[in-house]
RNA sequence: GGGUCGAUAGCUCAGUUAGGUUGAGCGCUCGGCUGAUAACCGGGAGGUCCGCGGUUCAAAUCCGUGUCGACCCA
């Protein structure tokens, strides 16, 4: 084992292990055969490379798939991709240098969605040696993706499920439009940033009586689709005549605005003088009916029934004029309330962002290019009250930053509003971690979704299985060479328009049964455009397939089942489904979480998940989150150059998963890879003593040995934290299992046993004391190898494999979590210990005051226990404290005994003080603190208080604590065990010439070890010492530790030394010289 | 603009459920130890508990409000 831990030189040497031992192979096929635990990896999206939440998010798998594996699971881990969808095919578009769809047809779809498929072909190889430069095991030979044919066929037969319970349909809604990428894109795939757009004030002239409404819009290439003008019913409005206006327009005129702002229209209008004639209700102008402002320009504009009216809507806010201009052809709330009143939705618009025929004089220009005209038109029309701008919000598309249009389009959803009770019901068979997700975040997110709209209008996706009766419209905009006769809302060929009258097909083997032409099922190729030229002809009528392609995210819904190759392969599904866990960031409580419960319910009746992890995200170190543009990236692959993989999956791994984001932090990583050298040190410590002293672990059983106590304290130590550790990783805490291996590492194994051990392992002659040592220290760390396994797989492994030889498992991975071995727990002892150490640490620090070191013996320690535990513990391991005190003896003295000196102070309790005291507890408090008394009683106290205080108070028991103080002449140090004062520890540091003797021994024995080290010495290497003490006092009193000094340092004989190696050293001011020579290695007995 | 979550030592976090003199690890610094030595032990410094206001004898904790950050929604 090298001396060093050197994460990156380890990790080659494992991985090349790996390989050659083909370990990942057999800890699976361990495992075969046992109850089966469905994991279900998320798929990540392949357009780019692993950035750290990623990493994060793959290790946290990684690990819990390892646990489960080791709790006797056979685990899936088929790992996933996500590699359809628009920012794919944006991407391409880059690298082709497209800018829009029609570069893509004149290309040819055919070689366009080859390219993406190499596109994302390439992402995937990338991601899975990200994935596996971490040390994530999971079945990389055989990853499922979304573009496979058993995949797509996966997302056909969950919707033709879908369709089966009558959840699918078209229909008309408003939707967000890049008009570049001319597809309508997810409502959480609408970016916002701010621009600067017009802000105009309009009046509609009113019909039937006189005056005009006065709207405001920041859109008037809307205008022309207004089909009426909402109101608060329940709001004031008022009518006011212009007077007189800084132009000379609209003088006399009547004019609508609500009450509140009508100074501020006004003003806009340039009014400077005016008077309110009338207010009147909101609830009054409903019905009132107004001409559309532009009726020449645009003379298809809204009419019909109902149209130029105005309604009741509960959008309407008071910030502006009140009267809100309403295009349900363009506005998602203008929409849903025009839907309601039976409007026609009137939308000149197309895919493209370009007016249609429909928009009369605008037709053929760009929306927004038109809101010049329009605005113009409007003035001379004497429509056009006030024209400025304004900034706000407004949304683009995330993929090419083009901003968004509304509108209102056919497209295809799967109704989950039908279905909402149900999903909110089905939410209940899911644990989530933590649990306030699910019933805060996710569950208000569910009632407040609306129906999904499944339908792109692009390319690269899985085709919607669709057909429809012969030319049939499709969703809306691929085929705009028909639009101008849909856009009546008739239907323009054989189809009704009734999903009924829709055929869906939910299999490969189906396909190629009901289509017209000849399909091999086992080779056909689901992508476009193989299927947009599949017909279906049933009962003489021709069926013809809608050419939309999916939404990427019901690609990644499907996934519980799709993992499982269903409906292709039905044996796994059987046994398996619904998945048990998965785990993803809180951002997917509107993705993957959402999409997977909306299909599992439309499709299965069931919830595909059962348990949640849901984690955070990865931020930067200013707690910002990483951004390109802030420039606060950190990448893995530059945390496994300046790290390496187990500190960084450390570092990942001890994160709180739940909910809470992740701050990356570098010195959090340094601190990580120190406890991991660390624990190198620890298990590296005892193999030079187990190879000389030849120890073989086979042979010994510990249950066999002789155990002292702080073998028997260690090992309990290890069950307690085995049984915590447990707990911690079954409530998806591992972050805190990690922190209690650590602390027992670090804290009971490094700083503690192995400190006390250490004597007993450089005895010369073997001992059962021995024995018992190497096997207890062996027990505990090839267990510790098991408990490491999860977080840091390859320093897990390598020690694993150092310790157990051939005698273990060919990889650590494949041992059993270990069970707390209930037959060491000793809680007892383990308090007991705690004391101990606490009373050494005291005792070190009393030490200290008096500048005594530990080398040198002190003739009494005594320990005044303020309780009868912390007494009895101490006396009972009386010899331990001596030996780590390095005291020639301990006194306890109980609670209720009294040593001599002590004086002592009182510690106020405010809780009982503030009720009893009122205002004046505060002044208590400090007198009771600063009292000093002689003897810890009440009465005492009270004189001292009163002294202080100038008043007298009555205390009791309950006010105060007693707390004995420092005496003169003895160093003394309060001991405190998880925070609670158990006594104190007093050091008497007299010196006698006994004492002397024995320091001054010890200091030779530590310069002849160190010149040992000097000449790198075998550790059992005799030698002849020669010691020239030059104060004669001194050197005797050194003499008379000889037998002491030759034993600790392997002096075979004392005599003079010719030529080795000589050293002169200064101990407290006396010069001594000392020299060592070793002797010729004796033979090896075998 | 709205919802949810977060802000405590230089860093990472605990303490907030149930109000009672703020803690840990790491880092820094001083000292000690020494056959684990790039390890180990002890001491020390280091806090407007994000700001402001309120309730209370008493607030990191409860209430209100603002600032900053994260996610989601518009």
């Amino acid at each position: 084992m090298p001396d060093q831990y050197d994460p990156h030189a380890l990790e080659e040497r494992v991985r090349e292990y790996w390989q050659e031992a083909e370990a990942y192979e057999r800890t699976k096929q361990h495992r075969e055969g046992a109850e089966r635990f469905f994991f279900v990896d998320g798929p990540p999206y392949t357009s780019g490379a692993a950035h750290m939440g990623t990493t994060w998010n793959k290790s946290l798998k990684d690990t819990y798939i390892r646990y489960k594996r080791m709790c006797g699971y056979d685990v899936t881990d088929r790992p996933g991709y996500d590699m359809h969808g628009l920012p794919i095919e944006t991407k391409v578009e880059e690298k082709l240098d497209f800018e829009n769809k029609k570069d893509i047809e004149a290309f040819g779809m055919e070689n366009f969605i080859e390219e993406c498929k190499e596109f994302a072909d390439e992402q995937l190889e990338g991601l899975q040696d990200d994935f596996k430069s971490f040390g994530v095991w999971m079945d990389w030979e055989n990853p499922y993706k979304t573009v496979s044919p058993e995949y797509m066929e996966a997302a056909w037969w969950g919707f033709a499920q879908a369709h089966e319970r009558g959840l699918v349909d078209r229909g008309k809604r408003s939707i967000t439009q890049c008009p570049r990428c001319e597809t309508a894109i997810a409502k959480n795939e609408v970016e916002y940033h701010e621009i600067e757009s017009p802000s105009i004030y309009v009046s509609f002239s009113l019909t039937g009586r006189e005056g005009s409404l006065v709207v405001w819009t920041t859109t008037p290439w809307t205008v022309p689709a207004n089909t009426f003008v909402a109101v608060d019913e329940d709001a004031t409005y008022a009518a006011v005549r212009v007077e007189s206006t800084e132009s000379g327009d609209y003088e006399g005129e009547l004019l609508y605005v609500a009450a509140d702002v009508v100074d501020d229209v006004m003003d806009r209008a340039g009014a400077t003088d005016y008077t309110v004639e009338e207010e009147l209700g909101g609830s009054e102008l409903v019905g009132w009916s107004y001409e559309h402002p532009l009726p020449e320009e645009v003379p298809d504009h809204p009419q019909g029934a109902g149209a130029g009216e105005v309604y009741h809507a509960d959008y309407v806010e008071m910030d502006r004029t009140g009267l809100v201009h309403s295009a349900p052809g363009h506005g998602q709330e203008d929409f849903e309330r025009g839907d309601e009143l039976g409007l026609d939705i009137f939308c000149p618009v197309g895919p493209d962002g370009v007016y249609t025929q429909q928009g009369g004089k605008y037709a053929g220009g760009f929306v927004r290019e038109a809101n010049d005209d329009i605005i113009a038109d409007l003035d001379s029309a004497g429509h056009l009250l006030s024209a400025s701008t304004t900034r706000h919000d407004y949304g683009q598309c995330w993929r090419c930053d083009t901003d968004i249009v509304f509108l209102a389009t056919d497209q295809w959803f799967v109704t989950v509003t039908d279905v909402k009770e149900e999903m909110l019901e089905n939410l209940e068979d899911s644990e989530w971690y933590p649990a306030e997700a699910r019933d805060n975040r996710f569950r208000k997110f569910i009632e407040g979704s609306p129906d999904w709209n499944v339908s792109r209008q692009r390319y690269w996706g899985v085709p919607i299985p669709i057909w429809t009766p012969e030319e049939s419209a499709d969703s809306s905009a691929s085929r705009s060479s028909e639009r101008s006769s849909r856009e009546d809302g008739e239907a323009v060929d054989g189809w009704s328009g009734d999903i009924e009258d829709t055929l869906v097909v939910a299999t490969r083997e189906e396909l190629a049964e009901r289509v017209d032409q000849d399909v091999d099922p086992e080779a056909v190729d689901l992508h476009r455009p193989t299927v947009d030229d599949l017909t279906i002809t049933e009962d003489g009528t021709t069926y013809t397939r809608v050419p939309d392609v999916f939404d990427v995210w019901l690609d990644s819904s499907v996934a519980s089942w799709g993992t499982l190759d269903y409906p292709g392969e039905t044996e796994d599904f059987e046994e398996l489904w619904p998945a048990d866990l998965i785990m993803e960031a809180h951002d997917q409580t509107r993705g993957w979480f959402w999409s997977q419960l909306g299909m599992g319910t439309t499709a299965m009746g069931e919830i595909p998940y059962e348990q949640v992890l849901m984690h955070g995200w990865a931020l930067a170190e200013d707690g910002r989150k990483m951004s390109k543009s802030i420039g606060n990236v950190v990448t893995p692959s530059e945390a496994l150059e300046r790290h390496g993989a187990d500190p960084m999956r450390l570092f990942l791994l001890g994160v709180d998963p739940q909910g809470e984001d992740m701050r990356f932090s570098w010195d959090e990583m340094a601190t990580m890879q120190r406890n991991l050298n660390i624990l190198w040190n620890v298990f590296r410590f005892p193999l030079p003593y187990m190879r000389m002293d030849g120890f073989d672990p086979e042979e010994v059983s510990l249950e066999n040995c002789d155990l002292e106590l702080v073998d028997e304290w260690v090992l309990s130590r290890l069950a307690t934290t085995v049984e915590t550790m447990t707990d911690h990783w079954e409530a998806f805490r591992q972050d805190r299992a990690l922190d209690a291996l650590l602390e027992f590492v670090v804290e009971d194994v490094s700083r503690f046993y192995i400190q006390v051990v250490r004597e007993r392992m450089w005895e010369e002659s073997d001992s059962d004391s021995k024995t018992a040592a190497y096997a207890t220290l062996y027990r505990v760390l090839e267990e510790t190898t098991k408990l490491l396994a999860p977080f840091a797989p390859f320093a897990a492994d390598e020690v694993y494999g150092t310790l157990t030889g051939d005698t273990g498992h060919p990889t650590v991975h494949m041992c059993d979590w270990p069970d707390p071995d209930s037959a060491y727990q000793d809680a007892e002892l383990e308090a007991d210990v705690a004391v101990l150490r606490a009373v050494e640490e005291a005792g070190a620090n009393a030490r200290q005051q008096a500048e005594r070191k530990l080398r040198w013996p002190v003739p009494r320690v005594v320990v005044a226990a303020n309780d009868s535990e912390a007494a009895r513990a101490v006396r009972e391991y009386a010899a331990l404290v001596e030996e780590r005190l390095n005291a020639r003896e301990v006194d306890v003295v109980a609670p209720g005994e009294e040593w001599g000196e002590l004086r002592y102070s009182a510690q106020a309790d405010m809780s009982v003080l503030g009720p009893a005291f009122g205002g004046q507890a505060g002044e208590v408090m400090q007198a009771l603190n600063a009292a000093r008394i002689s003897e810890p009683t009440l009465d005492a106290l009270e004189i001292a208080v009163a002294d202080e205080l100038g008043e007298q108070v009555e205390l009791t028991e309950e006010m105060v604590e007693f707390v004995t103080e420092t005496p003169e002449g003895v160093a003394a140090t309060p001991f405190r065990v998880r925070g609670d004062d158990r006594g104190v520890v007093y050091v008497d540091t007299a010196i006698t010439e006994d004492i002397e003797s024995e320091g001054y021994a010890r200091e030779v024995i530590r310069r002849v070890q160190e010149m040992r080290k000097d000449l790198d010495l075998e550790l059992d290497r005799e030698l002849r010492l020669d010691l020239d003490v030059a104060d004669e006092r001194v050197s005797d009193l050194v003499r008379r530790h000889e037998s002491l000094i030759a034993e600790e340092v392997r002096a075979e004989e004392f005599g003079s030394v010719e030529d080795g190696h000589r050293k002169e050293w200064e101990v407290e001011g006396v010069t001594m010289t000392i020299a060592i020579e070793p002797l010729a290695a004796p033979e090896q007995a075998d």
